[in-house]
RNA sequence: GGGCGGUUAGCUCAGUGGGAGAGCGCUUCGUUGACACCGAAGAGGUCACUGGUUCAAUCCCAGUAUCGCCCACCA
């Protein structure tokens, strides 16, 4: 198509220089004064938003839809940016592209948010009850999201407004419901008693991958139990939770204990008589080879307490403090253990030194509380059927995970899950679809469905966040409704996320999206083709980001002083798959000299008179320069193509800054500067169709990875409507296996590859 | 306790069985009409250590050291 056509039937207006203003771009590209007029115009013209109509093959990317808690960091900076540059890339091509933008309601964190609001104004949440509280939260939701939405604009984000979702919208409440439903029905849905995780300060139950383990410095304290040759030595952390002791363990083979086991001996302190069980699952090589039982504290003691039926005591309530009768009551968890030591020293009943010992505490994800083993009665998905089947995926290809050998760590887990505990008490989310009624009878209810009948009520609980996000591929399209936008866009074609996110989010979408999909059998059930995952953003010294080592980067400070393009160029730069992303000062300065340099090479052409050739000029009239700049552009033009498809943004970034400028700033434009010297000349007219040739498609080239320059610089130079709807220098197949075989068929527009060689 | 990855120029990182690289930083020079957010020239590395395979190893193999990440219900 012709550089310039109005390609789209809606008409850009062109408030932009043009005419005999071109010569007139200042010497200085200042990215404030483009990139806010640029983004309105794309917004407004309807250029990012999707057709599902269109004949066009489909290209779709769900966003990771960020937390509505605060605001975008470095972080997601970077997804978005390497998200844009293979949407934008991807629709220059003529796909039907379409980025789907969203938020995540964030259950606990935002929660947590809101009431540490109230918390200033001496509130707490019962203060509001339920549902004022509720409303409370999105009001709150309407003003973080709004900030989270603005900042997608600031960085160049071309997303599909109208298409827009939230975890907690009404489409995506109904989605839930109705796989909660299906899962119910099947089975793979269950309430029980169990020990879960367990916030004594957010006060809800969490999963496995919500708790975070590191090394801690603790006491190992050796007690005696029982008297005399009927003694027993047991060691422990956590010696408060011997107040809740019904058993002590031993190995069924250990000679040293066989006398007692069957027998009773005295629990201290209590002075309750608890007996000796065998049970396999004690080391016998471990301690003294004597282990005490709280099966309502230990998710293993919970496990020999079941195998030999013995009772559980509980002794601590939901905010870790003592229940159990007798003077430690009242006490926190952590103000009874030393006293229960001392209590215990002082009856002669520690044995040996109490010795520190280093091991792996639970903590509370969202707010670092140590977390407590509960027993209690929570929700359950069964993941066991479904991550079988996430797994096979990946194993049969069918998904890709980029780079593969992230795929290890994704069969770790897929094949090795616990079940996950889904219900959190908390009053933000989804509200668990599940009735009782005044006989115990329980009943899961779909969507639209009333209350089983009078009498009962519905669970107070809500899901976890990543229920609904498990989810999102396939109810941001319209699940479960059978839309036009979830026939052509689901599955999605890739997945952009960093690898932190592998358990959370992305296999579950896998688990979730296989299931709720199966009717379209397995090839297309997945929700995404590939899953390309990116690191994280670190400083300029490779250490993480954190406030409190104050070397966070926001992304807004940098696209105020160094604009969009160059801030996402920095992102993209860093960007090899799976590797973090080392960023700093210098770096982002470096790219926004590089934008100076398009600019003003760009101006150069412009200044000389250069455009676009409507024909390619003669061979036999290129001098060798021109041979040789046409050459090189042929084969970053493929490189690039070929770095696209491997999502390798590092390289693609250093090969297109190499090429524009050694090779085309540094040598060809000095070069050209002989031949146009010379007027109206051949030569000098060669050289400007040219000039004009390769700065077309190396700006489009870019565009993806720097949208807002490109643009500015092209529109300046051809003419032209928008670079973001021409042609694609490249290939235009797709090449990794994200499109629908229906898809990479495809072929749109002229076979714009590199007319010289 | 398992699994994975790194160790190359001052810093951050590419890289390949035979010639050691980039960006930034550094040194010297340059007020040539695209750009000083620039240009030209240049300094700087026993490619962690040890052994092996090979005509040849920074690159392949084994081991060591060290850093980092993920997973884990051993008191």
């Amino acid at each position: 198509m012709p550089a310039g056509g109005s390609l789209c039937g809606c008409p850009l207006d062109s408030a932009v220089v043009t005419g005999e203003d071109q010569a007139q771009l200042p010497p200085q590209y200042a990215p404030g004064n483009v990139e806010p007029r640029l983004y309105d115009r794309w917004e407004s013209s309807g250029l990012f938003t999707a057709d599902a109509k269109a004949s066009k093959p489909p290209f779709c990317i769900v966003i990771p839809p960020p937390n509505v808690t605060g605001s975008l960091h470095i972080g997601h900076a970077l997804d978005h940016t390497l998200i844009d540059a293979l949407v934008r890339r991807r629709r220059m091509q003529g796909y039907n592209a379409l980025w789907l933008p969203g938020m995540d309601h964030a259950g606990i964190a935002t929660q947590n948010v809101v009431e540490r609001e109230l918390a200033n104004e001496g509130l707490s949440r019962h203060d509001l009850g339920r549902e004022k509280f509720v409303e409370r939260v999105w009001q709150w939701k309407a003003e973080s999201g709004g900030k989270i939405l603005g900042q997608m604009r600031r960085l160049g984000d071309s997303v599909d407004w109208s298409r827009e979702r939230f975890t907690m919208d009404e489409g995506l409440s109904r989605a839930v419901q109705t796989i909660f439903k299906r899962l119910f029905d099947d089975g793979l849905i269950y309430r029980a008693e169990r020990i879960i995780n367990w916030c004594p300060r957010c006060l809800t139950a969490l999963s496995d991958i919500e708790v975070d383990h590191s090394d801690e410095d603790g006491e190992l304290v050796s007690i005696r139990y029982g008297e005399a040759e009927d003694s027993i030595v047991v060691a422990t952390t956590r010696a408060e939770t011997m107040l809740g002791d019904t058993a002590v363990a031993v190995h069924p083979d250990d000679p040293r204990y066989s006398h007692l086991v069957g027998r009773e001996i005295e629990l201290p302190l209590s002075g309750r008589r608890i007996p000796v069980v065998a049970d396999p699952h004690v080391d016998p090589q471990f301690g003294t080879g004597a282990v005490k039982v709280t099966p309502a504290h230990d998710p293993d003691d919970f496990e020999i307490g079941r195998r030999h039926g013995l009772p559980s005591r509980t002794i601590l309530n939901e905010r870790g403090v003592i229940t159990a009768k007798g003077p430690f009551e009242g006490l926190d968890r952590f103000e009874a253990r030393p006293a229960v030591v001392a209590a215990l020293r002082e009856q002669g009943r520690i044995v040996a030194e109490v010795r520190p010992y280093v091991h792996a505490v639970g903590h509370c994800m969202r707010c670092g509380t140590v977390v407590e083993p509960r027993l209690s009665l929570q929700w359950f998905v069964k993941v066991g059927p479904l991550a079988k089947v996430a797994g096979d995926a990946v194993r049969d290809g069918r998904v890709r995970i980029h780079p593969t050998d992230m795929a290890a760590r994704y069969f770790d887990w897929v094949d090795d899950m616990h079940d996950w505990c889904i219900s959190r008490q908390l009053w933000w989310g989804h509200r668990i679809p599940v009735w009782y009624g005044p006989d115990g009878q329980v009943s899961s209810v779909g969507p639209g469905e009333d209350p089983p009948g009078e009498g009962w009520y519905q669970d107070p609980d809500v899901l976890d966040t990543w229920f609904s996000s498990a989810l999102w591929p396939f109810s941001t399209l319209g699940w479960p409704d059978d839309t036009d936008d979830l026939r052509v866009f689901y599955p999605t074609s890739v997945l952009v996320t960093g690898y932190d996110i592998l358990f959370f989010w992305v296999a579950r979408m896998m688990m979730f999206g296989l299931y709720a999909m199966a009717d379209r059998g397995p090839i297309d059930a997945v929700p995404f083709r590939v899953v390309a995952l990116h690191g994280l953003v670190r400083d300029a010294h490779g250490k993480k980001m954190s406030k409190s080592r104050g070397n966070t980067v926001d992304p807004l400070d940098w696209i105020d002083r160094f604009g969009a393009d160059a801030t996402r160029f920095t992102l993209a730069r860093g960007a090899s798959p799976g590797s973090d992303v080392a960023i700093s000062e210098e770096w982002v300065t470096g790219a926004r000299n590089f934008c100076n340099k398009l600019w003003n090479a760009t101006r150069f052409a412009l200044l000389n008179g250069a455009r676009v050739p409507a024909a390619r000029p003669p061979r036999e009239a290129l001098s060798v320069a021109d041979r040789w700049i046409l050459s090189r552009l042929a084969a970053v033009t493929a490189d690039a193509d070929a770095l696209f498809e491997q999502f390798e943004f590092a390289k693609l970034c250093e090969a297109l800054y190499h090429f524009a400028w050694d090779e085309v700033c540094d040598w060809y434009l000095e070069l050209a500067k002989l031949p146009l010297s010379s007027g109206d000349s051949a030569a000098a007219r060669t050289t400007r169709d040219v000039l004009g040739y390769v700065l077309d498609r190396l700006l489009k080239l870019l565009h993806p990875v720097i949208p807002f320059v490109t643009e500015e610089l092209w529109v300046a130079l051809t003419g032209g409507d928008s670079i973001m709807i021409a042609p694609w220098p490249g290939s235009l197949a797709g090449g990794s296996g994200e499109s629908s075989p229906r898809a990479s068929t495809a072929s749109t527009g002229d076979a714009a590859g590199p007319a010289y060689h």
